[in-house]
This record gives structure tokens, sequence and C-alpha cells, in this order.
RNA sequence: GGAGCCGUGGUGUAGUCGGUUAACACGCCGGCCUGUCAAGCCGGAGAUCGCGGGUUCAAGUCCCGUCGGUUCCGCCA
């Protein structure tokens, strides 16, 4: 039999237009949904480029018994004649719909099973398990959204290194297998095969050596970093992700600020079209703390905190007044309108506080006869007038009040806020509402260790106006460190670094490190700083949680091709799997005896 | 480690106060059909309700446990 004539693809589904008739065309591509009419088939065929309608006329011979044999999913090649479709029979929906390709040959060039869920329906877009998508996740990417969201990542990951090409920036990588360091997150470890018993690290981020490159002279690096993480997976986190790293030298802070605000300008505008106008707002850590009740605002709607304290210091609601005597505070957030709330929706706002570890939530609907509230018969009329002046009451809204150590009551407070804003739709979408936190503290005190720990990292430079406070009262030195928010969305953070030694040599010392040990982690850093280090700093922006920003999405698995879920597996691969014996072998590993549990089902079932 | 929600044909859902034949749409298979585009019409197959235990005359439904998914707290920049 003789070679079949090779076809070569002459153009993508969906580029056909009307200015293309006449053109004999050959396509590639799958079948997204077959229309048999008996003596007529259309197949909307589907490639990257989009979907157009082949018809398939009696008269095609061969192609038109092989068209009735497809199925979705089909791979087919198509050759046929791009024909502007009869009189009214335009379909306005598809881009090419103004055309049409009659078939003239057709060629399957792979069949397919059934697919386990729907790629294409047609009608409203039904949410398919995740597990499932996952699990098929190459069949799950047929879909648009999905394509949309993959190729939106790739636009963003280009218009970052152009932007950062341009301004001079090298892009260098960095080892995966490096060093195990203390502070911070959980490691991922690699045992060595070469060095039984010992192990390499995945990096948590390249911060080390993206300093030890401005020691060593590149002035301005950048890197689309994979960065691992063994903690617990949300929305927004996964145990390996993407970060947009960056470090700069003989730069202060407006530069590392500057540089990413137009970064960001940028990358909306070359992925989504969307103007976004430096310089952002900067809140100070304080601040921020105290009108949102978070390092993170969400500043696209308001429903700001309010301390009122002072209202209640002589109040006789003893819980009030003793959290007063005994230093903590009274914030108070105005949900306008909210009198309307019923009794079940005041009760899930407690049950919302409680969740964030409050001990209680009070509330104060101020209406047309008075107030109503659990504590209205506490409240004096001199507290209520000053309730009224202090958060801008009109009739018909609702305060809430909590009751605790500062910190805590405008943590929980904030996500009061958070879940207020969300419930009463105040949250614009499509909205940009970038913000800069600056100031943050250097340190603050972690309770299970008895000793205090870097906020950001032990390489972070204190605010040089408090650097006495290093050794008097650590809790209170500021650092030179600053945090990108976006819609409530933590994007990055960096910091300027140390870079003498001496004050290098005070941090490790507040952070209860000794000399000997920060030899051993850090020595060859801290060597590196005796050879000329210049002054420099950084940022890294979570480039993961940006494109789910840039397209919209609730969660950054729909912007990553291969996820894991929240358990930190693969539905797809079946990763993590167990490995044979003379792997653990080689590797000087035995495993501890596992609590007997059923055998995780196998991928393929 | 903890809390909430979810788990019913291939997919998405319904299933009331526990009541005997588990419903609907899409998909799938077969047939008819020359202008559809969520094609149409006719017919058919397909789920013992995540898993285990318990309560009950009777469990998809109630209870306990467990597994998986997801959201959140803790954890994590």
């Amino acid at each position: 039999m003789a070679a079949a004539e090779k076809w070569t693809r002459t153009d993508g589904c969906g580029a056909l237009r009307p200015a293309n008739c006449g053109r004999t065309v050959t396509l590639m591509g799958w079948v997204q949904r077959r229309r048999d009419h008996g003596g007529l088939i259309f197949i909307d065929m589907r490639d990257r480029s989009g979907v157009v309608q082949v018809v398939f006329n009696p008269d095609a011979g061969d192609a038109f018994a092989v068209a009735e044999s497809l199925r979705n999913e089909y791979v087919i090649a198509v050759k046929g004649t791009v024909t502007r479709r009869l009189e009214g029979m335009e379909n306005p929906d598809l881009a090419t719909g103004e055309i049409e390709v009659v078939a003239e040959e057709l060629r399957v060039l792979n069949p397919s099973r059934t697919p386990p869920f729907p790629i294409y329906t047609g009608g409203p877009l039904k949410e398919v398990d995740e597990t499932l998508r996952l699990r098929y996740r190459y069949l799950d990417m047929r879909r648009p959204e999905m394509q949309r969201n993959i190729i939106l990542r790739h636009r963003a990951a280009k218009a970052t290194r152009d932007f950062f090409d341009r301004e001079g920036f090298i892009e260098v990588e960095t080892p995966m297998l490096t060093r195990s360091t203390p502070e911070g997150a959980r490691d991922f470890l690699v045992p060595s095969r070469v060095h039984p018993g010992e192990f390499f690290a995945l990096p948590q981020s390249p911060q080390l050596f993206k300093q030890l490159l401005m020691v060593g002279g590149l002035e301005r690096y950048f890197q689309l970093a994979r960065c691992f993480r063994d903690e617990d997976l949300r929305a927004d986190r996964q145990p390996e992700f993407t970060q947009i790293d960056v470090e700069m030298s003989f730069i202060d802070r407006e530069d590392i600020i500057d540089t990413t605000e137009r970064l960001m300008q940028a990358v909306f505008a070359d992925t989504i079209g969307v103007e976004v106008t430096p310089p952002f707002p900067r809140l100070s850590y304080r601040e921020a703390m105290a009108r949102f009740g978070s390092d993170k605002p969400d500043i696209r709607f308001g429903l700001e905190l309010v301390d009122v304290t002072e209202v209640f210091r002589d109040c006789q609601f003893k819980i009030f007044a003793r959290t007063v005597a005994s230093g903590g505070t009274i914030q108070g957030l105005n949900a306008p309108k909210g009198a309307s709330f019923t009794r079940r929706e005041l009760d899930e706002l407690v049950e919302v506080a409680g969740t964030y570890g409050a001990k209680g939530l009070v509330w104060i609907v101020f209406e047309d006869g008075g107030i109503r509230s659990p504590i209205a018969k506490f409240l004096s009329e001199t507290e209520i007038d000053a309730l009224k002046t202090r958060l801008q009451v009109k009739m018909g809204d609702l305060v809430l009040l909590v009751a605790d150590e500062r910190q805590a009551a405008l943590e929980i407070l904030g996500q009061v806020r958070l879940f207020l804003g969300r419930k009463l739709d105040l949250i614009p979408k499509d909205k940009f509402s970038f913000l800069w936190v600056v100031d943050f503290p250097l340190f603050e005190w972690d309770e299970e260790e008895k000793r205090f720990v870097s906020v950001h990292h032990p390489f972070t430079s204190p605010l040089d106006e408090d650097l006495a406070l290093l050794d008097t009262e650590p809790a209170l030195a500021r650092s030179k460190s600053y945090d990108l928010v976006l819609n409530g969305y933590e994007l990055g953070g960096g910091s300027i670094r140390i870079h003498r030694r001496e004050i290098q040599e005070r941090i490790f010392k507040a952070l209860g490190l000794t000399e000997a040990e920060a030899q051993d982690k850090f020595g060859f850093l801290l060597e590196a700083f005796e050879y000329g280090a210049p002054p420099h700093g950084g940022i890294a922006l979570g480039f993961d949680r940006m494109v789910m920003l840039l397209a919209g999405q609730g969660s950054i698995r729909e912007c990553i091709a291969f996820p894991k879920t929240q358990r930190a597996t693969c539905p797809l691969t079946g990763a993590p799997g167990s490995v044979s014996p003379r792997q653990l072998e080689e590797l000087s590993i035995r495993v501890a005896a596992l609590p007997s549990g059923p055998e995780k089902p196998d991928a393929e079932g």
C-alpha cells in the first residue's frame, strides 16, 4: 500500500475569516461536536486558535462516510474549501461564524475514548469535580477557560522578562538542590546518595543566592524562580510555586518600589490591557492594622475599623471595662444599613468572629426606637452618643465591637470586615487596588520557641532611626521592608538587606542565635559580606497569585498546569508514591514503621 | 493538629417528615433525518447512593467512625 500523501496544516481553525473564502485549507484539530443530519454532517472543529464549522456533503464520498463515524475529541485532519455561509446561516457567537469549511477529504489521526467529563457543553458551564479535572488535566486543559489561563500565565512571564531585560536586569538560575536553613518554612528534603545521611533542601526561595549575586557584582538580578515550602495548602498556596525574584545593588527602598510599580504597570498592560498607575498608596504596618485589621488590607472598599476604647473606659459592661483596665482595646466597625440583619445573620457574624479566636462579638443595632443589643442595658446615653460620633452612625446602621488585646481585636474585626465586605457586596469586581505596606516590625515574639523571630528574614535591615532599639527594645524596632498588596492578597514582599557585619551580628543576637550557630547556618553569606558587599535589597512577588488575579480566579490552581490538591497530592501521576527498597538502600534510608492503613487507590482505577 | 461544607448512573443535580419501582438534564449506544450550531425525533443501556459500622420492621435519608475533595484556623512571606 502506497504511503499516504503527507498533509501539512495550513491554518488554525479559529483564524479563518470571510477574506479566506475560496482557499483550500488543511486543518488539524479535535472534534468538539458533531451534528449529523443524515444527509449532511456538521463538525465543530477545535484547535488552540478556536473553532470552525466543517460541513460534509454526501458528494464528498469517503470523507462523508468517515465523518459519520466521528465522535467527540477524535483528532482529525480536514482538507476543504473556505466558503461563505449561506444567507441567514451565519453564527454570530462564533468568531469564524461567517464562514465554514466545506470538506473534501478527511483523515482520522486518532480516535478518542468518550471523555470522563464534558469538555464542551455548549450550554451554561457546569463545575466539574476538581479531583476529576486534575486526574484528567490534559482534557481539562482543552477547555478554553483553562487555555486562557495558561496562555495568560505565559504572557505574564513574557511581560516580566521583557520588562527586566529592558531595565538591564540579568536572569540567573540558582540551585534547586541546596542547603537547609533555619528560620522560615519547613523544607522539602532530598537525600544525598553520595553522602549517606545528608540531605539537600529544595529552596524556599533563592534568598541567600540572590544576595550572593549582589556580592558577585551582578547589580541587577531577576529570576522566575521555583520555590518549595512544605506547609499546609490554601487556595492561594501550593507546595511548589513560582516567584518573580528580584535583587538590586546600590539602591534604596524607593528604587525597589519604583521598579516594582513599573513592572506591575507593564505586566497588567501587556496581559489584560489594564492600566495601573503608580505611585501606589502606602500604609505603615501600624496604620494598616489600625484601619483594616490586616497587614494585607483589601482597600477596594471602606468599612474601616475605629478604636473606641475610650468610650468604654468606665463602662457598666464588665467585660469591656475589664479589657480596657487591663490594657486591652475595644475596636469598632460600622456596617451601614446593617440593622436589617436577621438574628440569624447576627449570630453568623458572632460565629465568624469566633473562628478567628474572638471571645465574643458585640452587635448594636441602631433603629428608630433606640438601640437593640445584647448589652443594651449596660450602655449609657453618653456612651451611645460617643459611639455614634466616633463611628458616624446613622439610623439603620449596625455597629460591631470586639474587645481584646489590641492586635487580636484588630485582626478579628479585620476578618469580620472582609466577611461583611463580601456579604454586603461592597467589593467592586474588576478593580485592582495596589498598596504598599511598609515599616513592618523587625521581629515578632514566637511563643513556642520563647524568642524573637524575623518577621521577614534575618537579613532585613532595621530602619536607621530604630537601630538603637535593637539592643534595648527589639519588639519596637521596625525594618526597611515592604509588602506589595493587591486586593487583599499579599503579592510579595522584600527589604533592604543588611550589608554590614556589625549590624548583622546584632540581629543574630536579638534572634538568640549564637555566633557558632550563625556561622554554621549562614557562615558562607557572612564571609561573602566581608569581601565588599554592596548595599543591596530586593523583592519577591508571587507569580501564581499575580496570574490568578489577572485571570480573575479564586484559586492559583486554576493558573497552574498541573497543581496539587490540598493534601499535596497529584491525582494525575499519583505523586507522592512509594519507592523501591533498592532506591531506599542506595540512599541509606530506612522508613520507620508506618501506621497501618488502607493502600491508597491507584491512579488508574 | 482543629473547624465548616461537599460526596447519589460517565458528568451536573433532585430525592420532603426514614417507607419499598432512586428522578431529571446532558453525555453514551442504536435508528431516522440535507442547514444545524445547546440540531431534532424515536428507542435503549447505565447508579444499591464514597467506604465501614450502628439505630430501625425499613436507611440515599438518622447516628458514629473512616476515606477523599474543598474552604478556613494553626502553620506559611
